[in-house]
RNA sequence: GGCCCAUUAGCUCAGUUGGUAGAGCAACGGAUUGAAAAUCCGUGUGUCCUUGGUUCGAAUCCGAGAUGGGCCA
């Protein structure tokens, strides 16, 4: 059975003609990591491969949901494990390709045994003050408190909300799973694409010019009944302002560039930690099909 | 040519009666397993246009110059 390939970077690194090239090497199927691209209605807002490039190797969870659907880390490993073990019953290598490091975490290292989030409770729990939740959470499980950064109340409420389900300490249940990771890290391989900060701006801003260009705008405009999943993707609060008149169209190109630099911030800080992915430094002078090429006699 | 206004962080700008500067945005570093393209934490990075003067002490007051803008010729 061939162990899959994990093509991870920054948004705007290159991530999707690299795996392609990958693909037609190791003779590969591609497969979505990315939180946002498996929708349909967003390719552009989400910067999702071209037909051209579909065209190019067999794509998988691509364009898969209506944006309409909520999505998140432990159903975006439902949907990739039955793919993963499809292509590699056909013999095929499967090379999963994005930039979510949740989502891909999921995938690699399994979800922890917690509880899965209850909207009810969720909702009942949002009702309340920071101060009650803290104090509830580190009356349940002191250690958990203290792990938990106390001025972000979305992990104050998701550890309170593990301790309510399960009835256990979050902090127990956490601890037996991290310790399991660096036995799973031995069998795992992929590449990280590193660029310096400066290059990679210059693409992102290229890439939010060229998104808008070609109906970034249109999408957010057309959308009916965005899930909460979808609204949070980058550049739908910003197109919102501009079609609201909020904003003039300039403005809205600018703050989509800020939170796409931003986040990349966030993907490189995430990936950095993930020591079995190969670091593979790119430039603009970097030939695809040469770093393929490399990767494939290694991977082989 | 004359008069007026501006010049402080990467950008937009605050800065009381003189005590060597601060906010928003940007940037940089980090956390992060069922909301993660989310959420949150930490960090000021500075010839205060230049230059002479007044003063114990000047971003701040005075003179000269530079650059940008406006009004009158």
């Amino acid at each position: 059975m061939i162990q899959p390939i994990y093509i991870c970077g920054p948004t705007a690194s290159g991530k999707s003609s690299l795996a392609i090239a990958l693909a037609q090497q190791l003779d590969g199927e591609v497969i979505n990591g990315d939180a946002y691209q498996v929708y349909r209605g967003i390719e552009t807002l989400s910067a999702a491969p071209s037909k051209e490039e579909l065209a190019q190797a067999p794509h998988h969870l691509f364009s898969v949901l209506e944006t309409s659907e909520e999505f998140d880390a432990q159903r975006y490993r439902q949907l990739a494990l039955p793919v993963i073990s499809g292509i590699q019953s056909r013999g095929k290598t499967p090379i999963i390709v994005g930039g979510s490091g949740m989502y891909l975490k999921f995938l690699t290292h399994g979800p922890s045994p917690v509880p899965a989030s209850d909207p009810n409770l969720r909702a009942q729990l949002e009702l309340r003050d920071d101060a009650s939740l803290i104090e509830e959470l580190t009356h349940i499980d002191p250690e958990g408190a203290a792990a938990t950064n106390r001025q972000n109340r979305r992990y104050i409420i998701r550890a309170l909300e593990i301790c309510l389900l399960s009835g256990e300490k979050m902090s127990d249940i956490k601890t037996d799973w991290q310790n399991t990771s660096s036995e799973i890290e031995k069998n795992l391989r992929g590449a990280i694409i590193q660029w310096e900060a400066e290059p990679l701006r210059k693409r992102i801003s290229l890439r939010t010019k060229v998104m808008i260009d070609q109906g970034a705008v249109e999408e957010v405009r057309d959308s009916i009944n965005f899930s909460a999943t979808c609204e949070k993707a980058i550049g739908v609060a910003q197109i919102r302002a501009y079609l609201a008149g909020e904003i003039d169209l300039a403005r809205c190109e600018e703050k989509i560039f800020f939170a796409t630099c931003q986040y990349a911030k966030r993907q490189r800080t995430w990936f950095s930690k993930e020591s079995w992915l190969s670091q593979v430094p790119y430039r603009s002078s970097t030939n695809t099909a040469d770093v393929a090429n490399t990767l494939s006699k290694i991977w082989r």
